[in-house]
DNA sequence: TAATTGTTAGACAGATTGCCAATTCCGAGG
DNA sequence: CCTCGGAATTGGCAATCTGTCTAACAATTA
């Protein structure tokens, strides 16, 4: 129910952003090409290039050769026309000493600045540490403040838009109202925040597993918690209040009940694979550890990689029975430590209790996934930006 | 990213839809309306509107009077353009006998003519039953077949798109692979297939309690089986392979696992709730004449509600941690015969289980839920494809 | 020579602004 | 109570403007 309406202003403002997004996608194009694409004529299209290239969103970056005629000229977006910038906030496990992670890419993607810092938040006012990271990134890149059109950052909690609120989040300091508004303000940016789950969900499609696949939900295995994040047709479902995905939450169920209450956390939780790793004599002195003793000597821990393969067939079971995605990709610490070995466990669990088969994968991201899908959210919404911008700007 | 690109014609035919699109969401509308929603100049409006009338497809439908002026034309779309058709196909109950329901309504949703019909599908041949069925639709609105755009089919089971072939059903003929194109060229429409639960949440978010709600689950107890829906921003989560809310099949989670896999079917079907009623000693010969007579003496059968609702709630909780809905609509006929008992007892056992609390509704939809539906799925398919017509005919 | 690129000029389509006539309501005055 | 004039609104027409398309053309390379 497209009810779009307008003049011949909103037909150059389309055209032009429909260029834009082409060569934002295919990054290499020549005239004919977005001929092509686009189904537009030749001088509009020199019309529509020579805007873009005036506002320096595009440029020339090379020629055609090797045909009769003239050399094409093949178009490229400015990598430098605008910037992308995230922020992963975490706990460093054991050491309880939250942490920043944080990066910088240019408009093709290309990563510009990366930091990392240790940093007390129960000492120092997250704005600060946020606006202080970004002042690193952009000095390290050499780039100006106005540049950077957005600023995401990945958190294990989730957003509440309508409050500009961080919810459920451990970090001192961040659950703060009014904390994102004012750091968007300090920056002069805009500022996204989601869920550190839904990033490498977003990281995943892009670069991932799950890049060619229509819908797919990727459970994350930390070393404390669990969490879920559902891609549907590449968009994320995030639930009413954001809590969708929260599965540790999940209650099992008891036939007896005379048992008290089980939830998933307590079956797959940092604290739940320690013990389960003691009861089977694997070594280690984390939960990192333990799967990771398991997964290097398989033979000898055989019967504790079943046993946690069982627990998230569980997990995956009610997913599956309830989104039926096409893909479902195993990530975080704990399943890439597991490596082959617990997928292939998985796989035989879910074959076990699971009505319907489901591809299963490991994720196929060895970076920090939490920090490559926030770069690649703000870089999404740079685009955006600027591809309204120009809608608007014409309009 | 709006690739769209093109000509004058284009917009020409931009406008046109959106004008129509206007016209169909709110169905009376004067030229001054459509200038403020469409931001489109008097000219424009007129000429457009000429052309839609010209096509059929609006008509002037009255006169605003009681302002200074001249008495302004009032628009509406002609609900004669086009209609929509919806068949319900399912199993009777006890007496197994596969049965028919159907009905067509105008492109203002009005609906036109009514039809039930017991068939014995061990005898008949769905795509006769099916073109019958809308040949006596036709007769009893009076309708020439042309003018039927779209006929939408509600089975208990689900379309696999890309083979055009049903699955999952039990109707005796309907499994066939070319059944619902060969229906479609006898019928001479587009003939469009869905799960009759997803078809009722359609329902639901149309005229029922999930109106105004920006994404909800739909869980449907029925006589036999149990089923899901789950509706995201309007749109419905079919899965990879339209298994997405078979939440029969889900396996519960057994702590000793020493009993036999356990899934939901097995304590919320209806041979479960036949036996819960006789443990509990609730008369009736069927689950709906069990929950029934529970709901008439709540005090008699309070034990056997309790338990009921705790059932409900393990799958609900299930749900509520992976999609966290903003509501959550009980329905099909044993919700419907539990009423606001069962309601308030699930509400109750959902705060002893669920982590985050939901919204528990039980449907307001009196009449056939699934057939009201899927006239209204078909009715929204019937009115894209007018949008798209003016989109490629003026393009 | 043939094919391809990119520009320019003129035609064309569609929307907008501004102007105008017609219509109706409302209130004032007889 | 009736009539008349002002105000507001509707909808059409002409002129203008914006933007794209077709066609012709110059330039370039295999």
């Amino acid at each position: 129910m497209t009810r779009l309406a307008g003049s011949s202003k909103l037909l150059r403002a389309m055209n032009a952003s429909a260029a834009l997004a082409h060569l934002l996608e295919q990054d290499m194009l020549t005239r004919a090409d977005l001929r092509r694409l686009t189904q537009l004529s030749t001088p509009t299209i020199s019309d529509v290039l020579r805007r873009l290239t005036d506002a320096g969103l595009v440029a020339v970056v090379g020629h055609h050769s090797g045909r009769p005629g003239p050399n094409a000229e093949i178009y490229a977006v400015n990598p430098d026309a605008a910037y992308a910038a995230a922020v992963s906030v975490r706990d460093i496990g054991a050491s309880r000493t939250p942490s920043v992670v944080a990066a910088l890419c240019d408009l093709t993607g290309d990563i510009r600045a990366r930091i990392e810092r240790r940093i007390d938040f129960l000492r120092t006012d997250p704005r600060t540490a946020l606006v202080d990271a970004i002042a690193d990134l952009r000095t390290e890149a050499g780039i100006a403040a106005e540049n950077i059109h957005h600023v995401q950052l990945a958190v294990a909690g989730s957003y509440d838009t309508r409050a500009e609120t961080i919810r459920h989040v451990d970090v001192p300091g961040f659950a703060r109202p009014g904390l994102v508004p004012e750091t968007a303000a300090a920056l002069g940016t805009r500022v996204g925040v989601d869920n550190d789950v839904n990033l490498a969900a977003v990281a995943e499609r892009r670069r991932g597993v799950a890049a060619d696949v229509d819908g797919f939900a990727l459970l994350w295995l930390g070393q404390e918690g669990l969490g879920l994040a559902i891609d549907i047709g590449g968009t994320l479902i995030r639930g009413a209040r954001g809590g969708a995905g929260e599965i540790g939450y999940m209650p099992l169920y008891a036939p007896g009940s005379i048992h008290r209450k089980v939830d998933l956390q307590d079956l797959l939780g940092g604290a739940a694979i320690m013990a389960l790793g003691q009861d089977h004599r694997v070594p280690g002195r984390t939960p990192l550890e333990i799967v990771t003793a398991a997964a290097t000597d398989p033979n000898q821990a055989a019967e504790f990689i079943t046993h946690l393969a069982d627990r998230i067939a569980v997990g995956l079971a009610a997913v599956i029975a309830v989104l039926d995605p096409s893909l479902v990709v195993l990530a975080g610490p704990i399943a890439q430590a597991g490596e082959d070995t617990l997928l292939a466990a998985v796989r035989a669990a879910l074959r076990r209790a699971a009505p319907l088969e489901s591809t299963i994968a490991v994720t196929t991201i060895t970076d920090d996934a939490v920090l490559l899908g926030a770069l690649d959210a703000g870089l999404t919404a740079v685009r955006e930006g600027l591809i309204a911008a120009i809608r608007d700007n014409q309009a």
